[in-house]
DNA sequence: AAAACTTTGTTTAGCCACTAGACTAACAAT
DNA sequence: ATTGTTAGTCTAGTGGCTAAACAAAGTTTT
């Protein structure tokens, strides 16, 4: 909500404004006198205690007994009531389904994993209600209930939650959102899952304190969720951060994508998977080789998976090093399967970084790997419910008098 | 401004807020009635009528007669003052200094500009004053003066203003707002010049309808300036947008800048001379060879002076693609030095774009060159003091009664 | 223990910018 | 001239804010 933007200024956008402010800061710094929220914020005595009520009516916070004494009355100390509802959060990848069910500060309550392999969208799509109806009937009672559902998916999806292409599903112009809308009538979020990854890193996980981080999806393909300014990032259309394809190569072995010398070509898992094929190392279990199986071999020693592993990290490198030039972020975050994987990759990538980036953009630069580890995009997923709840509570009620 | 922000929200705030509101839709849409703003902003109409009062007390818009009755009363025509006061914005070159007087609306008054060629930063400040000087003096009367000076560099500037590193201009470490405010007592805007341009786009060049825009600066070096959500993003410290040293080429040629394969060696205009050199093209003019040379020749039909210009209209074209997929902009702006070699660059930039970039990212796209020519940049640093000038009238006066 | 001081939280009066709608002004159509 | 329409001002009322008084509940000083 910009001053720039066309929208009209009026006692309720005030109002909602310095509610939000005050919630904000009592989840932030709970437990939190009214006094202290007063003071903190800038906002009159009053005006607070009149705010105050108002989540009490919403239940969304509660007071807890009286606070210590400094000296004076002792205060009555309010919490967030994270119990005030609960948000699902589905993270929909290319062989496996997570759902978790969250209360409203991310914490997690339940969570169901499905795995599965090739897939139709059909069978997909029941996997994906089972999910849900199983968490709903799990959901703990709360005033609220279900607040909405998040979804992250390997794929395009544009502004109006319509998913335009998930090559690795074979699913196409799908509107997921409207089938889930209609079945559950519940606010619906469908994001991209790199973008749900991001945000997930940015409330819940190692970006917390950070307004501009870059969350790097490495899995199968690379995809790139970017915070800015503390909010999602979308682009024009929605499709911000498709840096897989982006060309570190000229010239480089051409991508399923059309491009050449594209990133993820260097520096995702199936880079990975293809180069070991290449030198002919197999998964003992006899299946298709998996990541899982390298890790093995890497956690065994042997020196040409792990130096496999240190060759993906230096391209990692590459790619972040050119995100650092564009963005200029206080953190990178590299999140998906390939983060589990940090053990080996860490060394060269940052090597490449520190030898290579414009040493100006290395001040209060960190980078990590998530926090979250496997369930990032899923919490991201339901933090966007979240964030549209309580967003929502702000405003006004149309007063129902008893 | 945003809700998240850690502000409180009152009275003057919606003020200032519709007061921006009511003056924005004068600008963009004069001349306009009162009455007719307050249907399009959605305020009531007495409200309009006293914010328009206050501008009209502030002469920053002035009626002008009455319009076409459209069955009744004629409406009363209102007008952005656009003489209110002008704006100084000053485009720092390797080897020019360009200076511009505009008035609010980024009209042009009067230009002046110096070339030089290896000047000390002292001889560089004198020429600064001088131009600065000169513009100031020859500005016509009006209620505001002189409302603030922009000022573009070819370097790196920090959240501060302070220039960090000009490498072309062998700056380090120069406070050159300091040096600025201290002499002149305005208002000073230092801006990295690749910056400066794309809000010059955006404000009064190609990019006036877009809210995502990059402008790519292809001079001797390349730097990019990225409006996102319709303002400047600058990243964590300022630094965003150095793309120009985005790898392209994984272990290519060394730049100076100590990395490989970076994006302004292959499609900059130094990249040209170099390439050009090698060949043995050498300037008519018996001295150092210049882009004017070259294309003076292509001009004349050379056939490896046209080849060259079309290589890096190529590489251009690499290093698009990969902004496009990171950001997913409505409208990639071409500007600074090689903008004037367009007529060769276009077919094999927009080819490669065209043939590489995804095909979701190609809807509502376009690729183009600049509309100011070589005024982007200052134009953009006079537009951040009129930006900045027109924000703080929106702020409450402390009211002085006689 | 009483008095004095501190701090918390509520209440009250007043302010300011908004809205709705009455009003005045100025025009066109009949 | 009368009627209808549009533009702009004025007035009363509303809502959310602030400042300051007040009430409540502590601690510290005497």
């Amino acid at each position: 909500m910009n001053i720039g933007e066309n929208k009209t200024w009026n006692h309720h956008v005030v109002k909602e404004g310095n509610k939000s402010l005050v919630l904000k800061k009592i989840i932030n710094h709970s437990p939190i006198s009214r006094a202290a929220v007063a003071q903190e914020v800038g906002l009159n005595k009053g005006t607070v205690s009149s705010l105050v009520n108002d989540l009490l009516d919403d239940q969304l916070i509660y007071e807890s007994g009286p606070g210590k004494s400094s000296g004076g009355r002792r205060p009555v100390m309010l919490l967030f009531n994270e119990k005030a509802g609960y948000s699902i959060g589905i993270d929909i990848g290319v062989n496996y389904l997570l759902g978790v069910l969250t209360d409203l500060n991310g914490n997690i309550c339940i969570e169901k994993e499905v795995t599965f392999k090739n897939l139709s969208y059909e069978e997909i799509e029941k996997q994906l209600f089972n999910t849900i109806d199983h968490l709903t009937e799990s959901a703990p009672p709360s005033p609220h209930g279900i607040i909405g559902i998040g979804v992250g998916v390997p794929g395009i999806v544009d502004n109006n939650g319509e998913i335009l292409l998930a090559p690795n599903l074979k699913w196409k112009n799908l509107n997921l959102k409207l089938v889930l809308e209609n079945r559950y009538q519940l606010p619906i979020i469908i994001e991209n899952e790199a973008n749900a990854g991001a945000y997930g890193e940015k409330r819940f996980g190692a970006g917390k304190d950070s307004e501009h981080i870059i969350y790097v999806s490495a899995g199968i393909g690379i995809g790139v969720g970017l915070i800015l300014n503390g909010a999602l990032y979308k682009g024009s259309n929605g499709f911000s951060g498709e840096l897989g394809h982006m060309t570190i190569q000229v010239n480089g072995p051409t991508c399923r994508c059309g491009n050449k010398g594209c990133w993820e070509l260097f520096a995702s898992e199936q880079a990975l998977l293809t180069a070991a094929e290449k030198m002919n190392i197999f998964s003992h279990s006899g299946k298709e080789l998996e990541l899982s199986d390298l890790m093995v071999l890497a956690e065994q020693g042997d020196p040409k998976v792990i130096a496999l592993f240190e060759q993906a990290g230096d391209y990692l490198g590459v790619g972040i090093n050119n995100i650092i030039n564009s963005f200029n972020p206080q953190q990178v975050i590299i999140g998906n399967r390939m983060a589990s994987s940090s053990k080996w990759l860490t060394k060269t990538l940052t090597d490449r970084v520190s030898n290579q980036a414009l040493w100006f953009q290395q001040n209060d630069l960190t980078i990590c790997f998530s926090e979250l580890s496997t369930f990032s995009s899923a919490l991201g997923a339901a933090a966007f419910s979240i964030e549209n709840f309580l967003s929502v509570s702000m405003q006004q009620k149309t007063s129902l008098k008893a």
